[in-house]
DNA sequence: AATTTTTATCGTATATTTACGATATACTAT
DNA sequence: ATAGTATATCGTAAATATACGATAAAAATT
């Protein structure tokens, strides 16, 4: 009964909603925090930072690497993140596109 | 085995996830869009505007008045709800304030 | 008073998310 | 070569989210 029906808003929603998404869990928060602090971030340090097995944590990594937040690369045996300002950017300007023009601090109501 | 952890994270990492959480999903967009562009919005013309069932629509409004981002007041057998700045306001902030002050644009690797 | 309208809540089915341990794979060090 | 490290992926259990219809409750209309 309860099937996907996302499909069913535009675009612009969409990926305002999928980038809001992709912070909606402390735990990528807290990596993207750790990640920032230190401009780029080998994974074990992220593990022994955050409150969570290494299996959860790459899951963790992979949301944010789909959403564009993040860009990871091999360095030998290790992997290393980045934080992708670039889509930050477009996140924040969708954001803050979306509500600021609408913001008349008037309200009829409530 | 999946017992949340969230309470593992600070203060900040959960207030920012939990607005984020809120505009999530794009019905939720969709709905703040929608007050926002009237100033103020019946229930009722938020249902018929969405493609979604009206009980739907109603735990999506209660899930943003529970993050605050809006307000509810009863209008007769009618329903208002309006944006709630303010807390727009602390989002935005929280938002930035976090990752501005690290956007160095200068990664090591990546 | 009876009916209709409006909206919140309940019950429930399904889908997705979160979390972990186990394992596979690839690199590093001995 | 062998053993150890680092990390992604698989399988799976539990929790949460999403969606709807049915229903309840309160206001408005007839």
């Amino acid at each position: 009964m309860a099937t996907n029906k996302k499909d069913l808003f535009n675009q612009k929603e969409n990926l305002l909603a999928n980038f809001a998404n992709a912070i909606s869990h402390p735990a990528r928060v807290a990596i993207l925090k750790e990640i920032a602090k230190q401009e780029s971030c080998i994974c074990g340090e992220i593990v022994s930072v955050l409150p969570l097995a290494q299996s959860t944590v790459s899951q963790h990594l992979k949301e944010l690497l789909k959403a564009g937040l993040i860009t990871g690369s091999i360095d030998g045996a290790k992997s290393c993140y980045c934080i992708n300002w670039k889509t930050f950017e477009l996140f924040e300007k969708q954001f803050s596109e979306f509500f600021a023009k609408t913001n008349t601090n008037n309200p009829k109501c409530c």
